[in-house]
DNA sequence: CTGAAAGCGCTTACAG
DNA sequence: CTGAAAGCGCTTACAG
């Protein structure tokens, strides 16, 4: 059997070194573009590389080196267009300086979290992005912060310790989408949220873990308290995860007290909304509104298009990723956690409220009085 | 100052063996869980571990064995919903598997793929599926599988190898929506993409690289041919990119020859299409026809909903990454190139072609009889 | 079952 | 400028 059969084994700087007759630290070198060599030696030591197809091992690199030059980031969900958004930005900006990303889909599940953080850990990635799933479990995050590698939290906040975080004022933006709907004469605002949350009216906004949704939910309802709304978290729905959005959606919509606008805390949640909506054959914005979050471009094309709370995803991802890049470098950071505001953009699905007439609902009659 | 600082220093096997007072090779065995160690060493073992707060580094580990447990994926643009769809795909299938996934944009130039090609070979990848830019310029992809690492190209075929490819069979699919669009009475149909295709009229598909337009060229074409339509390719537009959709649209719906039925690539291109159409205040389907290739949701709830090529998109990536897998445990792979089917789904933005007439066009009249 | 040694492919001091 | 040696943190044979 002839042994220049296959070349199985990657060439490595022995191999050059063997090849080119010089030292391996001299190839090495001359590969590595540190130190000194002079020119002969480095275009014979090139020439022997590329003829033997050379491929740095980055791997072994990284060992010396400790830097991998990689950006470990965890999303809640990539085919979430938010997502997808900031992971781009991220890209961009990272691959600008030379970094990779490896990308890690948690499914806004605490423990797949961990798990996606402890192996970009184990792999060294030399700082970490997450958008994390809860705000209130977060030991992993401190044990992540604890190993000396920059951690960025990325859309959302975190309790329990000093985190740098790339957020959206969450609060004003709901308080804003509210206000715009009070406007209009709309007192019965649902808010309708896809967390991991059991079933049933949402209580106290102590148990909600997500600090996006908690702001969001603070936003609304400190909104309709403050404009004299009774009972501010009556249409407040954070179940739609278990329950779906489109069955939590027509439990809104049917009965005596029935909410007349509602507002998706994302575009996914928007457009399942939105297509119950026409499927209970209610108009939009005639019978109710809808404010989505997010501004995906079909929201512009849908008739109505839709009101949407714009956030400034983009920059959101690429402020984390600079953060990381300069924590990275060592620098001690001066906007640890810069807040971007959102735009309420207005289209029309959202109108004045139907006037309080008890119209063609096939339910039983059951007012007392 | 004190010594017991900040352990800024990961800790090591050596330092885990040394607080048990074990060998290093043992320790290493209780912690990698290989070889044989007695119970009360383990446990040992484990409990310095836990102490020290051990984490294995990877990157060692990958050096001496030779499998980083990563695969790389390299896609045109994550922001598609297309790639955001089959990536989510891979991820699933990859980190069942214990793999984990390092996303790399090419922005479908060619430099940009090479480049990724590179830096994730570097990085010792164990696998790497690729949606190729270019299914022509493939030296990169050639020199990729001759490291030996299983290289599986998605969505796109390329030449000049024989590569594993996962598609859909997209010749027959823009067949049928041309069929459907013939049988309504179209003739003037146009295939709108967004290549980096130099400006001006598409002439032969010699010159289209990605295979995936380079099909449905084909059966567009192909299928108007044998319809008996004189020149199936004059409304073939490829520049898309450098244009931008909006014009390229508006000039296809202008003019005397304009065309009545619009076949958009993606459905990126039938958004701002959809736009346009409406911009020119022309109704879909009444005076434009148009179909999507891919069936996001939103496609649903636009006045009128379009009508779409379906891909099986979550398949296409899972089995790029079941390949993948089946070929890093060396296993010869038999459904090489499998091509999956797509769906015509009929909605409401296709129906009869407009008669005929010269309606209200602003433009001069200069039809020499 | 346990330990000492060599090696993965680089980089980092350190002598010539 | 050049080379020999040690080391990064693991794993892999190989003796006890």
């Amino acid at each position: 059997v002839p042994k220049d059969d296959a070349p199985k084994r990657d060439a490595t700087v022995a191999d050059i070194a063997r090849a080119a007759n010089v030292s391996k630290a001299a190839a090495a070198r001359a590969l590595g573009d540190y130190g000194p060599v002079s020119a002969a030696m480095r275009d014979r030591v090139l020439a022997a590389a590329h003829e033997l197809n050379y491929r740095p091992n980055a791997l072994a690199k990284s060992m010396n080196t400790g830097r991998s030059n990689t950006i470990g980031v965890v999303v809640g969900d990539i085919e979430n267009p938010f997502f997808a958004h900031a992971v781009r930005a991220i890209s961009d900006v990272a691959s600008g300086s030379g970094y990779e990303v490896i990308l890690t889909n948690s499914g806004e599940d605490l423990l797949s979290e961990q798990h996606a953080i402890d192996v970009l850990l184990d792999k060294r990635v030399d700082a970490l992005i997450v958008a994390p799933s809860s705000s209130v479990n977060t030991s992993h995050l401190q044990a992540a912060q604890a190993t000396g590698r920059p951690l960025i939290l990325l859309d959302r906040r975190a309790d329990g310790g000093e985190f740098d975080s790339v957020t959206v004022d969450n609060r004003g933006a709901a308080a804003n989408a509210t206000a715009h709907l009070l406007d209009q004469g709309h007192t019965r605002i649902a808010f309708i949220s896809t967390l991991d949350h059991p079933v049933g009216t949402f209580s106290s906004s102590g148990t909600v873990t997500m600090s996006t949704v908690a702001d969001r939910i603070r936003g609304v309802t400190e909104t309709l308290a403050k404009a004299g709304v009774a009972d501010p978290a009556e249409f407040v729905r954070l179940d739609a995860n278990r329950r779906g959005v489109a069955e939590v959606t027509r439990d809104l919509l049917t009965g005596d007290r029935r909410a007349t606008a509602i507002i998706a805390s994302d575009s996914l949640v928007a457009l399942a909304a939105f297509k119950t909506i026409r499927r209970m054959g209610l108009r939009i914005p005639d019978d109710v509104s809808l404010i989505a979050f997010d501004n995906p471009e079909w929201t512009e094309i849908t008739t109505p298009p839709l009101t949407v709370v714009e956030q400034p995803i983009y920059e959101l991802g690429a402020e984390a990723a600079r953060l990381a890049l300069r924590r990275i470098d060592g620098n001690d950071v001066d906007g640890r956690m810069p807040v971007f505001d959102t735009a309420l953009v207005l289209r029309e699905s959202t109108g004045p409220a139907p006037r309080p007439v008890a119209h063609d609902t096939p339910e039983r009659s059951t007012r007392s009085t």
